[in-house]
DNA sequence: ATGCGTCATACCGATATAAGTCCTAGAGACTTT
DNA sequence: TGACTCTCTACCGACAATATCGGTATGACGCCA
């Protein structure tokens, strides 16, 4: 994958990504590296995790850009994989196929035990100059996948705890209004708030036939995709954003967790309302003090009010202990099999 | 062309949503879209003129009694006399519907007046276009009536008797009129103005004589039975009026046969024993010392006489104590048949279990028992009747033991004379009588007595102690009635409008009426202002909260203050922890079950109310005509509205949210916790239950959760208290089924029939039911209804033993811990250790909420076993949809497993005699586990093991333990202590048994297959043949795959090698078992892999690749062994995939998804020999999500007139289908064991009788399944079929060259060609006409399409078959005149037509086998592939990049070339396409529908079977 | 009296919710350019 | 003019996801001829 075969991989590619969406435009995907100043970022022993590089034009870009000492592709599917080797020098040491799921979290502790990457811990006062994660997020469960990813910036864990490690990330736009809805849109929900609350997250490339309910001010791409050629499948629009882990603690993790998740089930009623559902009398409990909030709607809330729920909750003497429901399967063999086994008895 | 997407059948009714919501006053229009094509194409349009009753605007008719509102209902689609032809079964043909049927609203099957028939034409089941608002109407009705809300009920009424028929009509009018005479008994005038009012207002309504009863009901209240005003009107209207003495009660007929000088000859002959009984009463001594005490608390309680809270405590207490009076009375009642003392003979040390000692049960334990302690005086005579009277044990002894006692009297040293028994058998009928009632009546306020003398205690125990836990519900309760009373009253406030408008108009005007007056005085925040903040909620809310109360409130008001909450609290609190909430329960769950219980609550005490009027002053159960009293009781549940239909499940969810919200507010339990930031301990009072959600994998459920500090109190042995009493045992004999709504227990009413939200198998049966086709059902439930039980003390003691320990043993769950979650891992740990933490998380709740749920159901079953331990009990039957049994009452009965069959016995015992010994021996054998072997073997193995069943009985816990390793230890126990005592006497062939003794069949499933199918092997391996020793098929098919692994394994196999020595009998049971239900391959794979799992030597990873390769096998095994058997199901498999699959034409059913295509809309129906008609329920399910208080919550709408699932209506018939035949075996031969006099219990296929009677059992259940197979059941089925479903058409393919094939295709392409044309001009018109409307988007298509579209082909088809059965000449020319592909199909030979689609398909199949080669059969044959892919996969995952290089160049270019044509476009489903979707070498067409011939029968003769032996063993 | 336009509302269906996917297999239904 | 994706995986008995949004149908109401 070296500039010079850069045409033949354009045109290899053209009108394939192997059951994902994908750019197929090299010169935008390049364009965009450039505005985001990747290269200027990333100089000095870069690795690059590419997830689901698939029919390789954005991993492409990426490696002819940034020309990262050590390029890692995840890619589980046989068909891509073929497809990708026809670009991969042997001889050079720089890009490498690692055929196992990215979806798996095995896979990102092999690539280190196997010596594929050899990750630099970075500290958290700065993003990670020396590794960044891409991924192709576009099927259906690529957006699980995405969600899982912001929970381990939260949680610090994964990749993330080699410090904060910068993740582009190729969504659909269904996952895109989710992450990046601002108060009083009708998409703001609880993911939204969550990647306020733990990341700096940009759209770099948009689409331009999805005509979405995104803050166009806050949220204004680097590049755009104008062309039906641009991607494939035609009509499926992605988005690529770029995801940076914040360097402050969130307060209170589990219950500002907890928290947004349960006020999200009532999202347009009044808070008050939300509340309620927090715990057995947390609505005359925490009530008064958070009197100002309590006719607003939790989609229309900042993060900073949220943190203030939080807050609240927290010093809540008569909070819930548990925090995490569990829910059982109704999947009582036990007794069934008993009955049934005594009528036609061995 | 809109019209044809439309399903024309279920457009809303305005007019019937007024009277439920009405939301709106005035005009209304009904449209009906027009189904028939208003097209100018000549042969086409006539369908126009065809049907001139079909599709029109409908008239406007103008009702001035509904203010001004204009009510009209949609003319019927489908009332052609074509599509009325009547249900009939198919053996016996043709019988018209009954005209003699109850009236009822759930179903109807009046053809023509807004129906459409169900899943056939052919049956005249139908379908009432406004199924679901008509039932829900009629509810509503009465709960206006009950409530004094006469207003309204007669909008109710009007709306109702647009759609009605006349019968449903006048049994509402008459209600109505019933409740108005009763409130104005001293007025007659008042109800007959209404009646001369209502018949002009409802030209329909016609009075018969329940009317005129009615009135002169009044008339003799009035009047107070003046001869003169009572003889006139009788003599007016004959003495007809006089049989309805459910109307007038005996008392009055009595009375009015007096002062009318009336003779007794015309009376009803049936009650004139009843009347002359009360006639020969002298006046005082009429007291009844039965009867509901409670009965004035159910005359509607918040009618506009409502009593106060205080009197209505007050009443509770004089409840109580009337109730005391009433048993004492019995009591005298028994010791007036000289039997004295029924003082307690009952054995010594059976213990108390651990449980709260309050309510539920114990109450029931309570009225069970309630005066066995009493008094001395009742020493005597019972002592000299049983000598052992004076070993009595008095203490510990809270129950009377009639079991002991009667087998003490008839114990060949009783002395007690013939007479003596015979007073005493009648005392106890009675005694039962009134207790069966006093339970099925629960005491609700007596259980708040309960508590309130407990929340007394605990006041003077001083504030310090502990409140029990019912002190706690007492306040509860307290503190509720304040905010039900409010309630009420807004309610009220209301309700007395006719329409929501004007409730919020006027609520709008008080509102600014008090702004105004408030602005003037300051507003003081009152308590009363806090309630109606909570209860009114937001100002933007008063709205919704007024339509809400309009909804429910009639409901609400049904039932007083008191029960209300009581019985709140008590249903919340048994739903704890279930759902599989910890310490919580589903909020839909609860407010159903809360509903519910107040719709029961209402009827029940409504039903005992009734029974009261009717009898007077007559004992029911005193009387000595107990056939009149019972032919009564009948009449008096038909002709109650409210036993005709239930509450619309929505309404339940209004009514039980807003209870439950109520007690939310106001349930509060202490606590204490921590301040964060102090750290300071804070106390306060906190909610006991609050309301929440929880995601469930992504989908949120409501959940109401209990407070921790309450769940404290509450363990596994805890909800047992809060039983619901209706559906125990039944202390007498159930009533006997007489029609599929009566029979049963004596108030509660119960179907016949348990359906699943559906109606369809409800019109089926009540079809069947009315035309009297149920005689034989009817017969063998009552037969089971009519088995005595008993509770086997001996193993009761046994086990409330050991389940106080606490601790697991056989069956019995151990007391549950508190739940212990593994410690969280930290949050930067790996996503890898969280999942695996929640992983295990979620195991240990599985386990603990299983463990607990089953620690629940084994203290029901040891709670009721203790409630009625020495009772003569009774278990009411009814029927799943395929006929099979099961007992009304759960928990604890015969169906359930080990434990509660061994707590069971028959309550009449039978001497063994030389037969019965032996059964008994072998019975021993066979719940031991040993029953693979010959009669004699099994007998001698009992003999052998003697010393081991006497260990067993005399030392159950402390001795060997022989028992517990058996295969159903408890009931090993059982018949190791029965054999004990009989080998104790000197001959034990004297011994009287009570214990039921099993006759099993031997895998039953695949018994009936083998008679279907006359199939020799199969019979044989399933002992259908005559055999010298048992035949065992798990052992057989066992012997079949071991054969075939070992082949493999000589070949070299690996996991035949693995697998060769580690096969089982245990591995293939399951599998083989449930070949008969259908079970797939990867199901059978799932349940070897669990077996595998626990096999010493086979590896975890192997576990997989093992049970796939033995699956394999086993189905295999499995195939070779049952060939006829699977040849029938595939027969019924493919039949039933036709039906389900096939297209109707005399009615529109677009799919509501893509409205190119029709929706299946035909179930599987048949009839099984003893003429139940069973319908398959399976369709798409429609939801609802009904607002409530708490949460909007789903609900299925059960009317919802949906397509069918056809998938599983094609998996589950072949089970469903077996099933019905082993029902019916079943209940033929429970009727004969009734009628010899046997005593009969069954599971299924498993039946019960005394040891004695054994031999002559087995007879009988030969006889009937020899009965039942003689006749070709198959072919008659297959007959059935082809009357029921000969209408419709199915897919069929025919060759693409054949002549046929093309003139369809050009028909079609000419049809299509005339088609657009009409649809272009239509789509003018519509722009014309309305240019707003939009497009009907159902109907996709692409507008440039020259075909035709399968519905609109479908629809064309339809076409031409309305204009042939028109009665106009010229239609049917025209109809003859169109050609379709319909037409010129039908135009060949049926032979011909065979052939061409035997060619399709077998160019078809041969493509279809080179394309795949996906048969797991076939693959078995080469299953090393399969382990090899899977290696080299792992391999690749192991190994370096480089090793992609190795990875074959055809796996790549498959791949490649997948990726290729993903990206080609897709294609439309045209008519065409459709044909050629398979191959192009055939054309797809709609032909009549017409299932497959028979598979051959083989010549096994099932009179054979009456010589096997083992056929039952 | 009728008709029309506008606004409010009820009803119905669609969609999002959470966040490891359940180790695999295979048939059948469904969709939609 | 097929193919791809999605679903479901044993019968019965027991049961049951919910909040919100947007489109459409329908009715109320006002207005004016």
């Amino acid at each position: 994958m070296s500039v010079g075969i850069t045409p033949s991989i354009v045109e290899a590619s053209f009108r394939k990504s192997f059951g994902r969406r994908s750019i197929l435009n090299y010169n935008l995907s390049v364009s965009a590296i450039r505005k985001m100043k990747l290269a200027e970022y990333y100089k000095d022993n870069v690795t690059i995790i590419d997830a689901y590089p698939g029919n390789g034009i954005w991993s492409a870009a990426l490696h002819n850009e940034i020309k990262p000492a050590n390029h890692v592709l995840l890619e589980p599917l046989v068909g891509a994989q073929k497809f990708l080797k026809q670009f991969i020098d042997p001889s050079k040491n720089t890009l490498k196929l690692w055929p196992e799921d990215p979806f798996r979290w095995a896979t990102y502790e092999n690539i280190v035990t196997e010596k594929v990457i050899t990750p630099i811990v970075h500290p958290r006062t700065e993003i990670n100059p020396h590794l960044l994660f891409t991924c192709n997020l576009s099927t259906i469960q690529g957006e699980q996948l995405c969600v899982q990813f912001l929970n381990c910036v939260m949680n610090r864990n994964w990749i993330q705890k080699y410090g904060r490690v910068r993740m582009l990330l190729w969504i659909r736009y269904s996952t895109l209004v989710k992450l990046l809805a601002t108060p009083g849109s009708k998409r703001r929900g609880r993911v939204s708030v969550q990647t306020e609350a733990c990341s700096d997250t940009r759209l770099i490339i948009d689409n331009k036939m999805a005509d979405l309910t995104l803050d166009k001010q806050k949220y204004e791409p680097l590049e755009v995709m104008t062309k039906p050629n641009d991607i494939f499948p035609t009509k499926a629009p992605i988005a690529l954003i770029q995801v940076d882990p914040l360097e402050a603690d969130i307060e209170q993790l589990d219950y500002f967790e907890y928290v947004i998740r349960t006020l999200f089930i009532l999202k347009t009623r009044p808070l008050k309302e939300g509340l309620a559902i927090l715990g057995p009398g947390a609505l005359d409990d925490m009530g008064p003090s958070l009197r100002p909030l309590l006719n607003k709607k939790p989609a229309d809330m900042t993060l900073e009010e949220f943190f203030l729920v939080t807050k609240a909750f927290g010093a809540w003497p008569f909070k819930p202990e548990i925090l995490h429901d569990f829910y059982a399967e109704s999947d009582y063999s036990l007794h069934a099999t008993s009955v049934s086994n005594s009528s036609g008895r061995t | 062309m809109k019209s044809i997407y439309k399903l024309s059948g279920i457009n809303r009714n305005p007019a019937v949503t007024v009277a439920l919501r009405s939301s709106s006053a005035s005009t209304f229009t009904c449209s009906i879209h027009r189904r028939a094509f208003t097209s100018s194409a000549a042969a086409l349009s006539a369908v126009k003129i065809q049907s001139p009753s079909r599709g029109f605007k409908t008239d406007s008719t103008t009702n001035q009694a509904l203010s001004g509102s204009t009510t009209s209902f949609a003319s019927s689609l489908h009332s052609d006399p074509l599509f009325s032809t009547s249900f009939d079964r198919s053996k016996q043909s043709s019988s018209s519907p009954s005209s003699t049927s109850p009236p009822s609203s759930t179903t109807s099957y009046m053809p023509g007046l807004n129906t459409t028939s169900w899943s056939s034409p052919h049956d005249s089941i139908n379908r009432h276009q406004f199924l679901k608002d008509y039932s829900h109407l009629w509810t509503l009705l009465e709960a206006c009536l009950e409530s004094g809300n006469f207003e309204r009920a007669e909008h109710v009424l009007i709306s109702f008797s647009e759609h009605s028929d006349s019968k449903d009509l006048t049994m509402a009018v008459n209600n109505y009129l019933l409740r108005l005479s009763e409130l104005n008994s001293k007025d007659s005038n008042v109800s007959q103005t209404w009646l001369r009012n209502i018949s002009r207002k409802i030209p329909k309504f016609s009075p018969d004589t329940i009317t005129r009863a009615i009135i002169l009901k009044n008339k003799c209240l009035h009047y107070d039975y003046e001869e003169s005003k009572i003889a006139s009107y009788i003599r007016q209207y004959s003495t007809d009026i006089l049989k309805h003495v459910d109307v007038l009660g005996i008392d009055m007929i009595a009375k009015i046969v007096k002062v009318c000088d009336i003779p007794l000859s015309d009376i009803d002959p049936q009650f004139r024993s009843l009347v002359q009984a009360v006639l020969e009463i002298p006046k005082e001594s009429n007291v009844d010392a039965s009867v509901d005490t409670t009965s004035d608390a159910t005359s509607a309680p918040n009618a506009t006489t409502e009593p106060t809270k205080q009197a209505s405590e007050a009443k509770a207490d004089k409840d109580l104590t009337t109730q005391r009076e009433q048993q004492e009375a019995i009591n005298t009642k028994l010791a007036s048949f000289d039997i004295d003392s029924i003082k307690s003979l009952s054995k010594p040390g059976v213990e108390n279990l651990n449980a709260v000692d309050s309510f539920g049960l114990k109450a029931i334990q309570h009225t069970l028992s309630g005066f066995a302690s009493n008094s001395e005086q009742f020493n005597g005579v019972l002592d000299k009747i049983i000598p052992f009277a004076s070993e009595k044990n008095v203490n510990n002894t809270n129950y009377i033991d009639f079991y002991k006692m009667v087998q003490q009297m008839e114990s060949p040293e009783s002395k007690a004379t013939l007479e003596e028994k015979e007073k005493f058998y009648e005392a106890f009928e009675s005694y039962n009588i009134a207790r069966q009632k006093t339970i099925e009546r629960r005491g609700l306020e007596g259980a708040n007595l309960k508590w309130k003398h407990s929340h007394e205690q605990m006041r003077q125990a001083g504030a310090l102690a502990l409140k029990p836990l019912e002190a706690l519900l007492w306040e509860w309760n307290l503190a509720m009635q304040p905010l039900l009373e409010q309630e009420f009253a807004r309610i009220k406030e209301v309700v007395k409008y006719t329409t929501t408008r004007k409730a919020k108009d006027a609520h709008k005007k008080a509102v600014a009426a008090a702004a105004a007056s408030a602005s003037s005085a300051t507003s003081k925040k009152t308590a009363e202002d806090d309630l109606l903040e909570f209860v009114e909620g937001e100002n933007e809310d008063i709205d919704l909260s007024i339509s809400d109360r309009f909804e429910y409130g009639p409901y609400l008001l049904l039932v007083n203050s008191q029960k209300l909450g009581i019985l709140t609290i008590l249903e919340i609190l048994k739903l704890v922890s279930t759902g599989g909430i910890q310490e919580g329960m589903r909020t839909a769950r609860a407010v159903l079950s809360v509903g519910k219980a107040v719709e029961m609550e209402y009827k029940i005490a409504k039903a005992s109310k009734r029974e009261k009027d009717i009898f007077g002053g007559l004992s029911p159960e005193s009387l000595s005509d107990q056939s009149s009293v019972s032919a009564l009781h009948d009449k008096i549940k038909e002709s109650n509205l409210s036993n005709q239909v239930s509450w619309p499940s929505s309404i339940r969810a209004k009514v039980g949210s807003l209870l439950i919200s109520l007690l939310i507010h106001v349930a509060k339990v202490p606590v204490t916790g921590k301040d964060p930031v102090t750290g300071d301990v804070v106390t306060g009072k906190a909610p006991a239950f609050f309301h929440s959600y929880q995601y469930q994998g992504g989908n949120r459920v409501g959940v109401l959760k209990v407070h921790n500090f309450l769940s404290k109190y509450i363990s596994g042995d805890t909800p047992s208290n809060f039983l619901q009493p209706q559906l125990l045992p039944m202390l007498v004999k159930p009533r006997p089924w007489k029609s599929w709504r009566s029979g049963g227990y004596i108030y509660s009413t119960s179907s016949i029939m348990r359906v699943k939200d559906a109606p369809e198998q409800i019109a089926y049966l009540r079809a069947a039911s009315d035309n009297g086709d149920l005689e034989q059902v009817y017969e063998g439930l009552n037969v089971l209804g009519d088995t005595a039980w008993t509770i086997n003390t001996p193993i009761f003691k046994v086990v409330s033993k050991v389940w106080n320990t606490g601790k697991e043993f056989l069956e019995i769950p151990n007391e549950p811990g508190p739940l212990q979650a593994p410690q969280a891992p930290p949050r930067d740990a790996d996503p890898q250790v969280r999942r695996s933490w929640l992983r295990e998380c979620r195991k240990i709740h599985n386990e603990h909420t299983a463990k607990y749920s089953q620690r629940c159901d084994t203290n029901y079953k040891l709670e009721i076993a203790r409630a009625y331990l020495g009772e003569r009990f009774y278990l009411p039957h009814n029927m799943d949809f395929r006929g099979r049994a099961y007992p009304l009452s759960p928990h604890l009965n015969h169906l359930g497993n080990d434990l509660s069959r061994s707590l069971l016995m028959f309550w009449e015992g039978r001497r063994l005699g030389e037969s019965g010994l032996r059964w008994l021996k072998i019975h021993t054998a066979n719940v031991f586990g040993y029953d693979k072997f010959s009669f004699e073997e099994r007998e001698q193995f009992i003999d052998e093991h003697m010393g081991d069943v006497f260990d067993s009985a005399e030392h159950p816990l402390d001795g060997e333990g022989w028992w517990q390793q058996g295969t159903d230890p408890w009931q090993t126990l059982a018949a190791c202590m029965e054999l004990t005592n009989a080998m104790s006497l000197s001959n034990p062939e004297d011994y009287i048994s009570h214990l039921p003794v099993h006759q099993d069949g031997t895998c039953n499933g695949l018994q009936h297959y083998a008679a279907l199918g006359g199939d020799i092997e199969g019979a044989r391996q399933v002992n259908l043949v005559p055999s010298e020793r048992p035949q065992d098929v798990y052992s057989k098919v066992l012997e079949i795959v071991q054969r075939y692994v070992n082949a493999d394994a000589e070949e070299g196999h690996p996991l035949a090698e693995l697998l060769k020595d580690k096969l089982a009998r245990k591995v293939v049971k399951q599998t083989v078992m449930t070949t008969v239900y259908g079970v797939t391959f990867i199901g059978a794979r799932a349940q070897i892999a669990s077996q595998l799992k626990d096999k010493e030597g086979i590896d975890e990873t192997q576990v997989y690749e093992c049970s796939v390769y033995l699956t394999r096998k086993v189905f295999l095994a499995v195939r070779s062994l049952f060939e006829g058997a699977h040849l029938i199901q595939d027969w019924l498999g493919d039949s039933a995939a036709k039906i389900a699959k096939s297209v109707r034409l005399d009615i529109d059913t677009p799919s509501r998804r893509n409205g190119n295509r029709p929706d299946f809309m035909s179930s599987v129906i048949w009839t099984t020999p003893l003429g139940l008609p069973i319908v398959q329920p399976y369709r798409e399910q429609k939801r609802l999500q009904v607002a409530t208080r708490l949460q909007s919550v789903q609900l299925v709408d059960p009317y919802a007139l949906r397509g069918v699932n056809a998938r599983k209506q094609k998996t589950a018939f072949p089970p469903n289908y077996v099933h019905s035949l082993d029902a019916s075996h079943m209940l033929l031969s429970a009727a004969e064991c009734g009628r010899q006099n046997l005593q009969f219990a069954s599971v299924h296929d498993s039946y019960w009788t005394h040891a004695a009677d054994i031999d002559k059992m087995n007879v009988i259940l030969r006889n009937a399944f020899i009965n039942l197979h003689e006749v070709d059941l198959i072919a008659q089925l297959k007959n059935e079929f082809d009357q029921r479903y000969g209408g419709m058409l199915e897919y069929a393919e025919i060759p693409r060259h054949s002549v046929i094939a093309q003139r369809i295709i050009k028909a079609r392409q000419d049809l299509a060609a005339i088609y657009r044309a009409r649809e272009e001009e239509e789509e003018q018109q519509s722009w014309t006409d309305a240019p707003k409307r939009g497009r009907k988007k159902k109907a996709k298509k692409s507008a440039s399409s020259t075909n035709l579209t399968v519905a609109e082909e479908i629809a064309i088809e339809r076409e031409r078959i309305d204009l042939l059965s028109s009665p106009e000449p010229e239609d049917v020319a025209r109809g003859q005149s169109m050609v379709t592909p319909l037409s010129i199909v039908e135009s060949l030979e049926p032979e011909e037509l065979d052939a061409l689609i035997k060619e399709a398909n077998s160019t078809k199949k041969q493509r279809s086998v080179k394309s795949k080669t996906s048969s797991f059969i076939k693959s078995t044959e080469h299953s090393g592939s399969g382990y090899d892919k899977q290696a080299s996969a792992a391999a690749a995952a192991e190994e370096d990049i480089d090793l992609l290089d190795d990875v074959e160049e055809d796996i790549i270019d498959e791949v490649m070339g997948d990726e290729e044509s993903g990206a080609t476009t897709k294609k439309t489903p045209k008519l065409d396409s459709l044909a050629s979707a398979k191959s192009s070498t055939s054309v797809g067409v709609f032909i009549r529908l017409k299932v497959d011939a028979v598979p051959p029968k083989g010549t096994f003769d099932v009179k054979e079977l009456r010589k096997s032996k083992y056929f039952f063993s």
